[in-house]
DNA sequence: CCTAACAAGTAGCGTAGCTACACATGAAGG
DNA sequence: CCTTCATGTGTAGCTACGCTACTTGTTAGG
């Protein structure tokens, strides 16, 4: 999948991944290749900078461990952050019935797939 | 909704608005403006280049027209378009299936909205 | 006359994901 | 022992693309 195509919308799928429980940035990259079954094969240079930019956003919190000798970063929601993947979900709802009424004709929204 | 979510999905909604007839760029606005209910409200700073992008690639052809006094541009799908087209809606529903496995399942666990 | 709607267009900006690096440790293999 | 790979974090610079703000021109209305 052309990656590019997530913009604007990263940030919702990190806050989901993190939803399921605290994570450092390389399983994020993980748990997103496999929850897409490869689909979604971000790397460090996208991540990073993403999960920095939410903890300067307040929607994670970030705590350092060391783990065989080697740091983490491990990267939590926050209560913000929670209310901000709301927000996420509604956003994506929205773009998805608006985009979808060009590019998904016959498909209703809100009816079963 | 906030437009900049568009990112790489632009192109898709010309090529599926010229598919039901050839328009000119004001139309096209428009008919996106109603046929999202007011959702997609682009300036045409985002539209004229992103026809002449369509256009270089093949995707549409334009002919000038004079209506009324005032100069009109009407593009038309090519068939390099309503192939692209397809590849763009194909690319739609893996993007959509995809991005929905993070952000829709979330509402089931909590609460029916 | 002046403003608003129609119609097309460009220059320059900002956001954000990507490429390509650098750096460090531990485990595996020759 | 030394190399290579997987783990793990991080930055600098590039690029794509939609947006803001502007210009040009015509017709219609107050």
């Amino acid at each position: 999948m052309k990656a590019q195509e997530l913009h604007g919308h990263l940030d919702a799928l990190l806050l989901a991944v993190l939803e399921q429980g605290a994570l450092h940035g390389y399983a994020i990259i993980e748990a997103l290749r496999a929850r897409s079954d490869g689909s979604l094969d971000l790397p460090t240079g996208t991540i990073y900078p993403a999960l920095r930019r939410l903890e300067r956003a307040g929607h994670v919190a970030s705590t350092w461990s060391t783990v065989n000798g080697r740091e983490r970063r491990t990267y939590q929601l926050t209560d913000a952050g929670r209310r901000a993947l709301a927000g996420e979900r509604a956003g994506w709802r929205e773009f998805q019935s608006t985009v979808g009424r060009f590019l998904d004709p016959g498909t209703a929204p809100g009816a079963p797939v």
